[in-house]
DNA sequence: TATAGTCCTTCCAGTAACTGGAAGGTCAAG
DNA sequence: CTTGACCTTCCAGTTACTGGAAGGACTATA
């Protein structure tokens, strides 16, 4: 599969899955005679898989260990085990934040009249400090 | 308040709140007779709603408008609605997708035996393409 | 009162992770 | 056989910080 239709696939852009294979993130799993690049399946699923930590702030180098110990051969699945369950803390910390956040706006949106009148209050409906 | 105070309080580095103020998000509130940065309460319930919304992948210029829309005695109400609604939406969809992300790694934590063998089944656990 | 330590300030340079654009090669359709 | 939409590499620019230097301010203790 070319780059292209693989970022519709994967909802990632062609610059941003080029990168990817730069920093040796996702290689392609080849090449073409022309020497485009082209993604089988696996490679779409490691896009997807880092295309969501990415967009809840995880780092591409967190990205990148999850990926390699898993094929690093010589890790243990304890490695990973342990890494995963570190990081699904901090999940479930991000999906607290992210109700405060929807509850914010929420209220936000409600309690506006939305008739044009420049009375929307917005900051009384701010996290508590 | 003084800057390292607010930092603490709110969960940002003092670094990024002085950038805040420098590039006019969010700015202090007055300064001590020593140029101090000085923060109230309101500006502290800012920062915590840039935080989060920082932390989801809005952009500055996305916390901005929110904060300059309530500001800006002109803007009708409805502007705020409108985007704050545009806003939820978003959220909504980061909060499915974030479940995903859970589920993935949660599946993965379980199904490692973490027993120093180094058959974790990551990839298999991938999110669906 | 001196001095040590921990703040605070500004400024400037560096980093992470893209992102845009130029210059040029490839390929299917008409 | 050319047009247009792909693809390639390379390099420069952007966003949002982040680290560090140089120096001023405040607090506690000797």
């Amino acid at each position: 599969m070319k780059i292209s239709d693989a970022a519709l696939k994967v909802g990632l852009p062609v610059k941003t899955i080029r990168y990817y294979s730069d920093i040796g993130l996702v290689t392609p799993t080849g090449r073409s005679a022309a020497g485009y690049r082209d993604y089988d399946h696996s490679a779409l699923k490691k896009l997807v898989f880092i295309r969501r930590a990415r967009e809840f702030g995880f780092s591409i180098d967190e990205c990148r260990d999850l990926l390699d110990l898993y094929e690093d051969q010589n890790r243990s699945s304890a490695d990973v085990k342990h890494l995963a369950s570190l990081r699904l803390r901090d999940i479930e910390q991000k999906q607290k934040e992210l109700q405060l956040l929807h509850d914010e706006l929420s209220h936000l949106v409600q309690s506006c009249k939305g008739d044009g009148r420049p009375d929307c209050p917005i900051l009384s409906n701010f996290a508590q400090v």
